[in-house]
DNA sequence: ATGAAAGCGCTAACAT
DNA sequence: ATGTTAGCGCTTTCAT
């Protein structure tokens, strides 16, 4: 079995209380403080955070959320948590909920009963209701990425519309008039409201604009993009609107031999890795991945402490 | 405060053992049944995995160390791991250890305050010394993709040698004589074993071999490929050794505008969801990902069981 | 500054 | 089949 603070108190010939007291920060004699951390380094002796967590009420621990493991997008924003969380010693239990509300549900009460101080929540859905039976319990949600329609849940996400209403601009004041849109499922937040963005910009600027959906994946990226530019030889300009599907799309643009130069333009988005040794001479959109990140971990420490829901936007980058 | 057993034993007039009992697949009176389970809708009863964990010892978590959570074909493993480890009703607490033998040890002792009940790790180095305060402990641990040098330690792994090895023969079978292999840094096992492999197909058939060491990333494959392309205009062949040099390596091969033919040949490795994108007609070692996750699942569990520890080696495909 | 004792939520004998 | 009791490893009064 483990060592515990008994054997410690055995060797040591203190109490456990004591023992308690000195990791707790409490004044012990220097001279016990000592005999302790000897103790410790020859027992080998690590605290068990759930026992702790039992008289607490703290385990430590906050549970994640995530659509898909083999997003980058997502990971790459899990990787951030990872790093504002651990500093704080908190842990992490990552559930891969593909896609799918309903095991999105399960994964909710399967971090409760690890009794998780709070979920970061990267949603497959608009709706809510999976994160309900832990909303009820009063238990801080933060949702990160995409919108929820709960007012008991902080929000961190991207200004999606503006940001694409804007890389699409960019696009038709250097001359390109005709641009297709690759972009994901309307059912998703994030995609709806790029598109909007996108429509908005063409509409005032009085641009062509063709939405071309595909599922969000590379492959997905890549024959929406090709459907495009075979229907449209005379198109101007291509605009993927996420991670995935910048990458497919990149490489349809290859396989046509379109060059990005003044006559054709290739906006991406996030993939700020592969994308610019695709295709040097591009824009993108990139979403602050590590601000997402860290703000999310900081607002929902702080609703741990007893702090408000916030909702937080924040705004991409073109490049 | 959280709906505990005693709250159902107060709700149903039963006593927290008989509902320890329900919970645990004794019998139970089918009207005392009925009375709790409707009691646990009414209170919204989750239990408490790590109060029982105390108890039994068994946390019914175990911790997945990841040099990168960024890198794809490591993700990949967790989502198998993942997949394998939620139908037994164990969580993953994910660490990322950014390929730092420090960080790795850090969280080993983390992990170890979580009170996992083992660890599946993706070694970042050969040494198992990050690894010994769990080894020490008894706790179980298994190795996945690379070797350590502890007999203590249960090894998942690929045969990177062989498969290396019949990539290249098939290569120089097809009369690519000259070879490029785009490899990653030789103090990691695998691309150690996998450079070896191509090395002793090409001593055999007395191919030429260029070996061209870069940065493990997309941009190292590129880098890499770009200069054996330009300093090899007579190269007939090459191979990238891991998922993210593959990319890489294959836009260089784009945009020098390498033809995939009977002059001309690449294999690349693991990376079945881009790679056939941009490369369709090349060449690809594809790593077990499923398989590998499943069966480090299955040993760990085997060894908190009590089972032995084992070492399994698993084939590639060659497509 | 340290000790004694109780209790967090649960399970495991043992008794009934 | 159900209740009683004790205890997992830790923290937290309350004494001393």
């Amino acid at each position: 079995m483990a060592v515990t603070i008994k054997d410690l108190a055995r060797e040591t010939g203190l109490t456990a209380a004591t023992i308690s007291a000195y990791f707790n920060g409490a004044s012990v004699r220097p001279y016990n403080r000592e005999k302790i951390e000897r103790a410790i380094d020859k027992l080998g002796y690590i605290r068990n955070d759930y026992a702790r967590a039992l008289r607490t009420h703290r385990s430590m621990t906050i549970g994640v959320l995530i659509p898909e493991l083999s997003n980058m997008f997502f990971t790459g924003l899990v990787t951030e948590i990872e790093e504002a969380l651990r500093l704080k010693r908190y842990g992490l239990i990552i559930c891969d909920c593909r896609s799918d509300p309903s095991r999105e549900r399960e994964a909710v009460k399967f971090l409760q009963s690890k009794t998780v101080d709070g979920i970061i929540v990267m949603p497959a859905t608009d709706s809510a209701s999976s994160l309900m039976s832990a909303v009820d319990k009063r238990l801080p949600v933060v949702a990160l990425d995409n919108y929820t329609e709960s007012r008991s849940i902080s929000h961190v996400v991207v200004n999606n519309r503006n940001a694409a209403k804007q890389a699409t601009e960019q696009m038709l004041a250097q001359g390109h008039r005709k641009i297709a849109v690759i972009h994901g499922d309307e059912k998703l937040f994030t995609s709806r409201e790029r598109l909007a963005g996108c429509r908005n910009a063409a509409a005032q600027a009085d641009g062509v604009l063709i939405a071309e959906q595909g599922g969000n994946s590379v492959r997905g990226g890549y024959e929406a993009a090709k459907k495009a530019l075979c229907e449209h030889p005379d198109l101007q300009g291509l605009f993927a609107t996420n991670y995935e599907m910048s990458i497919g799309a990149a490489v349809a643009l290859k396989e046509c031999g379109k060059q990005i130069d003044e006559n054709f333009a290739f906006t991406g988005f996030d993939c700020a890795k592969i994308l610019p040794v695709l295709c040097p001479g591009m824009h993108m959109v990139l979403q602050p991945a590590h601000e997402l990140g860290a703000v999310a971990a900081e607002t929902l420490l702080a609703m741990i402490d007893g702090g408000p829901v916030r909702n937080i936007i924040l705004n991409c980058r073109i490049i």
